[in-house]
RNA sequence: GUCCCCUUCGUCUAGAGGCCUAGGACACUGCCCUUUCACGGCGGUAACAGGGGUUCGAAUCCCCUAGGGGACGCCA
């Protein structure tokens, strides 16, 4: 039996919890099936899956505890489009279907489809293609390519009749042909799309188990009707309930910190984080709250999982981490966890260059890096009180600031500065006092080093978790100032 | 809008027809321990979404309603 789990990085490159949560419950399913489990980075966008990104999730993952098996080399998505091999194995399979008529060319333009969708949505249909080009002639296909015209090749999908999924924890789900669309498989540009690309590479791979996140579950027909024009046998499909906000979306980064990396720096325990997760809809048998990976893995059974999305919750978390701190630990082992996290000579040399100037005694140190290993900083509305500005133009500025810092995908120095100076200059402010409140929120005071540097080194996480714990002292933004402040946001100059 | 999934304390959950007067944990809270704070100990508040069935019996099975979530991309 191979279990796989398939991940994609984020934009910017930082590895999600709710990547780790589907993979530790892969991992304990293989394992209680003395099977396989494979780990897959997939994503056809190259310009967010690099190298780096891929490494910065696997060392993650491992330091979470997690491991994994080596699956079979069948040269993934990236592979073939580094080698310039574009679409790759996919391309031949494409071309296969297409050959058996259970796929077609499609030309329509983005412009087309956009304009469809709207029509469809306004009429309150549901949006999907209308099969404009499912009956175009062989040859005028054959005519249109030779041409160099752009295609697509869409997969063709029944128009009567259900598909029904089986699911491990749901039984079965049965959804109406009708409403699935005919999926673009191979994009203009010859890549794949992950619905393409997730059967062919899951197939030749020898996955016999797929256990991913319940966002999935709608494309679950698109799958299972790929295997079947393949002649293929399907794997065993199971969907994870979705890690929540405390508002019970999805887990997202605007709502909660998402990035493992954040509660690294945070400094939960690998152990604890891994723990929590572990339950999230799931429990031990005997109810036991905390419990090792290995402790899981051999009292571990799917059925257990329970299907309420469960809401990720900071509180219990922390007091999780607290009894593995306080419980497994001996003063000497935390000493090394702790040298390990931060205090090192590394991080020293990280920061020195940045204090060594403003220091008189070597006692100036421990006080004025504080904030670098801290969490939340206790600021109030007082901390507030030395700046120029008034609170509500100081919520609008680091509500700004936020929004600005969402959209850097690279958490470098260069980045951040050139992103916060241009907003700086849309708000009509000089730098220094547009940084002045960013100080508080990140430093807790003026008086520190760069706020760039001091944001790059705390990561982008912990950097956009000050500055909301700052806007919630300075007694936080209702929903209607929410919303102006967005206006006003929206109607910032664009940057020349 | 359409389809799909889900629904036990505020939150994580136990619960597979009688063991349920619904159990545990976080959070909140009262008392005790304690030179302080924390830890720890003992308590407390707090839930089967609503309505119909099925059954001798329903948190558990079925149906309807409501609520929440997700999906509807040449993203994954």
């Amino acid at each position: 039996m191979n279990v796989r789990t398939r991940i994609a990085p984020s934009p910017t490159g930082d590895p999600h919890v709710g990547t780790a949560y589907i993979a530790l419950f892969n991992l304990c399913f293989a394992r209680q099936h003395g099977g396989t489990f494979i780990l897959r980075i997939e994503d056809t966008d190259l310009a967010r899956s690099t190298p780096e990104s891929e490494a910065a999730i696997l060392e993650s993952l491992r330091w979470l505890g997690l491991s994994w098996d080596e699956g079979p080399d069948v040269g993934g998505p990236h592979a073939p489009y580094r080698q310039s091999e574009r679409g790759g194995i996919y391309r031949e399979h494409a071309d296969r279907l297409l050959a058996s008529g259970h796929a077609f060319r499609c030309f329509c333009s983005p412009e087309r489809l956009d304009a469809l969708r709207r029509e469809q949505s306004a009429a309150q249909q549901q949006p999907g293609y209308d099969g404009h080009c499912l009956g175009l002639a062989p040859a005028e296909v054959a005519r249109r390519v030779a041409a160099g015209e752009a295609s697509v090749v869409r997969m063709k999908v029944p128009r009567e009749g259900v598909c029904r999924v089986e699911d491990m924890l749901r039984g079965v789900i049965e959804v109406e042909w009708t409403q699935v669309d005919m999926q673009v498989l191979l994009k203009a540009d010859g890549m794949p799309t992950y619905h393409l690309a997730n059967v062919v590479d899951d197939h030749l791979m020898g996955i016999t188990h797929v256990l991913r996140g319940e966002e999935w579950i709608n494309s679950a027909p698109k799958h299972l009707l790929l295997y079947r024009y393949f002649g293929w046998p399907a794997p065993v499909l199971c969907h994870m309930p979705l890690l929540r906000n405390p508002d019970r979306s999805k887990l997202s980064k605007r709502k909660n910190p998402t990035s493992i990396l954040y509660y690294r720096r945070m400094g939960y325990l690998p152990e604890a984080l891994l723990n929590y997760l572990g339950r999230m809809g799931w429990s031990m048998p005997d109810e036991r709250e905390k419990f090792t990976l290995d402790e899981m893995l051999s009292a571990f059974d799917i059925g257990r999982v329970s299907l309420g999305g469960p809401v990720f919750d900071l509180d219990k978390l922390s007091w999780l981490n607290a009894l593995w701190l306080r419980e497994n630990f001996t003063p000497e082992q935390l000493a090394d966890r702790l040298v390990e996290w931060a205090y090192n000579r590394d991080t020293l040399l990280r920061v020195l260059p940045h204090l060594q100037p403003r220091m008189e005694r070597l006692s100036d140190f421990a006080p004025a890096a504080a904030y670098l290993v801290s969490g939340m900083l206790p600021l109030g509305e007082h901390s507030f009180a030395e700046l120029k500005l008034e609170r509500e133009r100081l919520l609008e500025l680091l509500q700004f600031t936020q929004w600005r810092l969402e959209a850097v995908t690279r958490w470098d120095r260069d980045t951040i500065f050139a992103a916060l100076k241009e907003l700086a200059a849309q708000m009509e402010l000089k730098i220094r006092d547009f940084l002045a409140p960013l100080f508080i929120a990140i430093a807790g005071t003026s008086a520190s080093i760069s706020v760039i540097d001091s944001m790059q080194m705390l990561g982008s996480d912990l950097s956009r978790a000050r500055i909301r714990h700052a806007i919630e002292a300075l007694g936080g933004l209702s929903k209607k100032r929410l919303k102006e402040v967005e206006k006003a946001y929206a109607a910032l100059s664009s940057p020349r």
